[in-house]
DNA sequence: AAAAACTTGACTATTTTAGTCGGGTATATA
DNA sequence: TATATACCCGACTAAAATAGTCAAGTTTTT
């Protein structure tokens, strides 16, 4: 059970950009340097960051990727969002009238997932981009 | 990001056992009919849930599975160890002294997934077995 | 003896994941 | 205005994980 790469590189793509980012534009090359991530993965990344609204690009010489919103305001969740990693750990589809194996109600274990689901979505919700930078400065 | 079948199919069929077993043992061929998994499949679940000591088998006609421990003592925490089924979100290897990008320090975001894996064992870890029977019976 | 039910390892099709490739377009600066 | 830098975007693929099956047993009760 774990978050795909896409979404772990993501935040780690925009941690990066909160700490080296000095108002200006950050470019793919430099947090690919930085960070060790492919930079053909980090295009991709961004392409969907960018269209969900997390970043806005800015192009050519010196140009890079902008913080939508300040790290104190981004929350984790929406990153994932970003990228459709979806937290889903129910077996069923939420909508359908069909539970997990077929059958026309709830499975015994629908609301334990159901449950799970928001205990981890809360901590996405509650935790802001800044948050990760605070235990990394406590380190130093 | 959710669990992989075989846990959930393992924690569906020990509540199945925990709501329809009378102290005897419960059958595989009944758990199946009932939830609707695979017959095959659940053989596959129960090996290992018995080479954990989560259940222990009656061989022959009138044989089955029962559960070791009490749907009130079962917490969910030690179904999913049996399966293997890890709660790792972060990226890089525990022990290993590199981290997720092949660099010697721990990439930023380490201590964020590390707390993301506390906040959801701690939630496997809480709950028992018998925890799920009580909103079944609530919804009845 | 026969049937019910557990035992076990191997095997496979499907899906998901991680990541690459190729060919763009925009813009700052020399 | 040439050119290098950096974003843009769809398509593609190799590898790994997953879900589930199959075959060939053994044990125990009736
Ligand atoms: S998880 Fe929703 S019906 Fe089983
Ligand atoms: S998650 Fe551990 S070093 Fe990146």
């Amino acid at each position: 059970m774990k978050l795909n790469t896409k979404s772990r590189y993501a935040v780690m793509a925009l941690a990066d950009m909160a700490v080296f980012s000095n108002d200006k534009a950050v470019s793919l090359r430099d947090i690919s340097l930085r960070q060790g991530i492919s930079l053909l993965y980090l295009e991709q990344i961004f392409l969907r960051l960018k269209k969900n609204n997390i970043v806005k690009s800015v192009r050519g010489i010196n140009g890079g990727y902008i913080l939508v919103k300040s790290p104190k305001e981004l929350k984790i969740s929406d990153i994932l969002l970003a990228l459709d990693q979806k937290v889903k750990t129910i077996g069923c589809k939420k909508d359908s009238k069909k539970s997990c194996n077929g059958k026309s109600t709830k499975c015994i274990t629908h609301n334990f997932w159901d449950e799970l689901d928001i205990h981890i979505n809360s901590f996405f919700e509650n935790k802001k981009l800044s948050d990760l930078l605070k235990s990394r400065e406590a380190r130093i």
